[in-house]
DNA sequence: ACCTGAACACCGTTCAAGT
DNA sequence: ACCTGAACACCGTTCAAGT
C-alpha cells in the first residue's frame, strides 16, 4: 500500500509528445505551446525541458510517433498495390491529424520513422524495375502530391464555410460554376482516384 | 515650392504589403511581424492598422500581391501547353518567394487574383472538352502537387545541409543509397517532368 | 484621418534556485 | 536528476491620447 501511493509520478519524453498530440489534433498545431503542454500534465512549462531539447524538436517527435500510425509496405509485393495503400494511409493519417500536416510543412522530416518508411516505399520500386532516378523521382512525386492534397484539404476546412463563397461570379465565372466541384476534390474518393493514376503514371518508367 | 516639400509621406496598403514582401522574401515568414514591417517603413506597429484589418489580412494581402506576377492563361489556347505554362510558373515564384508557399498553406487562398487565375485555367479545361467535374479534378490535383514541391524544396533548403544526411544506412539502406536522388527530385527539371506528365495524363478526361 | 505610447495577454527560452 | 519562478526579449492587438 504504501509503494503504490502517490505513484511516482515521474514525466518522460513520451507523456509530453502525447500530450502535445492530444493538443495539436484538437485545437491546431498553433495551441501546442510549451506553456499549454505543460499544463495539460500540471507541470511548469520549464520541465518539459528536462525531456526534449526545444519546441522545434517537439513537434519533430510529434511527426514520427504519429508516422508510427501507418503501416509499412512490404518490399515484396506488388508495388501499385504497396505504392496505393502507402499513400492513401499516409493521406489518411494527415487529414485525421491535421496538425501532423501542418507540422509537416513546417518543418523538414527526417525522423527515423519517416526515414524507415520512405525506405520501404524505394525498396519496393527498385526492386520492382524502377532505376533509382526513377525512383526517388516517383516517390518524391507521389509525397508531394499526398502532402499537397491534405493541405488543400485542411485550407478548405479552415475558409469561412468549407464552401469557397468569395468567388465573385462576374470576375470569375467559370470558377463561380464551379465551386462545389473545388471543393470536393478533396475529398477522399477523389484524391484516392488521382493516386491511382499517378501510380500507375509510374509504370512507364519499369524496365523490362 | 512650398507643396513639394516634406513629400507628404502618407502610408497606404501598397507601402505596407510590400515591405512585408521584402522582409518575407529575404527572412522568411517568420520575420514578418508588425513591429518588423512598421521599423522598415519608420513607422510605429500601430500604424499598420490604419491600412490592413490584422496580420492575418496582411499576409493574405501579400499572397495576393505577389500572384499577380503570374501570366494568365489564354482560355482559347491549347489546353496541354496552358497548363504546362501556368504551373510551371506557379511553382517559380514560390521557390523564388518561398514566403509566399508558406503562407499558401498557412491561409486559405481566396485573394481575388488567385481566384482570377483558378477561372482561367479552369475555362481553358472546359473549353476543351473537360466535364465539369474533371476539370476542377485536374486543377486541384495539379495545384496541390505543384504546393507539395514547392513545399518539398523549401524543406529541403531548409534541412541542415540540403543533402538528407541524417539516413541511416543500416535502418534504411535503399533511401541511404538513393538519397542523392532525392534531393534532386526537388529540381526544376524534374518538376516540369512530373508537370508534363500530370497534365498528360488528364487527356482520358476530355469528352470527344 | 492618421499616428503614437503604454498596456495586456501571450510566446520560447535562460538562469539561478530549490529538492 | 528533475522541477520551479522570475526574468528577458519577443509576439498581436486594444485603447486612450495626441495632431
Amino acid at each position: 500500500m504504501a509503494r503504490a501511493r502517490a505513484a511516482r509520478r515521474t514525466l518522460d519524453e513520451r507523456q509530453v509528445v502525447d500530450a502535445a498530440l492530444r493538443i495539436g489534433d484538437e485545437h491546431g498545431l498553433d495551441a501546442v505551446t510549451m506553456r499549454r503542454v505543460g499544463a495539460e500534465l500540471g507541470v511548469s512549462p520549464m520541465a518539459l525541458y528536462n525531456h526534449v531539447a526545444s519546441k522545434d524538436a517537439l513537434v519533430d517527435l510529434l511527426v514520427d510517433r504519429s508516422l508510427r500510425e501507418l503501416p509499412a509496405v512490404d518490399p515484396t509485393g506488388a508495388w501499385r498495390v504497396e505504392l496505393r495503400g502507402f499513400f492513401t494511409a499516409l493521406h489518411g493519417l494527415l487529414t485525421a491529424h491535421p496538425a501532423v500536416a501542418e507540422a509537416m510543412l513546417r518543418r523538414p522530416i527526417e525522423g527515423p520513422v519517416a526515414t524507415r518508411l520512405a525506405d520501404g516505399v524505394l525498396d519496393v520500386l527498385t526492386r520492382s524495375g524502377f532505376a533509382d532516378a526513377d525512383a526517388a523521382d516517383g516517390f518524391v512525386t507521389l509525397f508531394n502530391y499526398t502532402c499537397g492534397a491534405s493541405l488543400y484539404r485542411l485550407s478548405r476546412r479552415r475558409s469561412t464555410d468549407g464552401r469557397l463563397a468569395g468567388i465573385d461570379r462576374e470576375q470569375a465565372p467559370t470558377a463561380h460554376r464551379l465551386r462545389g466541384h473545388l471543393s470536393h476534390a478533396a475529398d477522399d474518393g477523389h484524391v484516392e482516384r488521382a493516386l491511382e493514376r499517378l501510380v500507375d503514371g509510374l509504370a512507364a518508367d519499369v524496365r523490362d
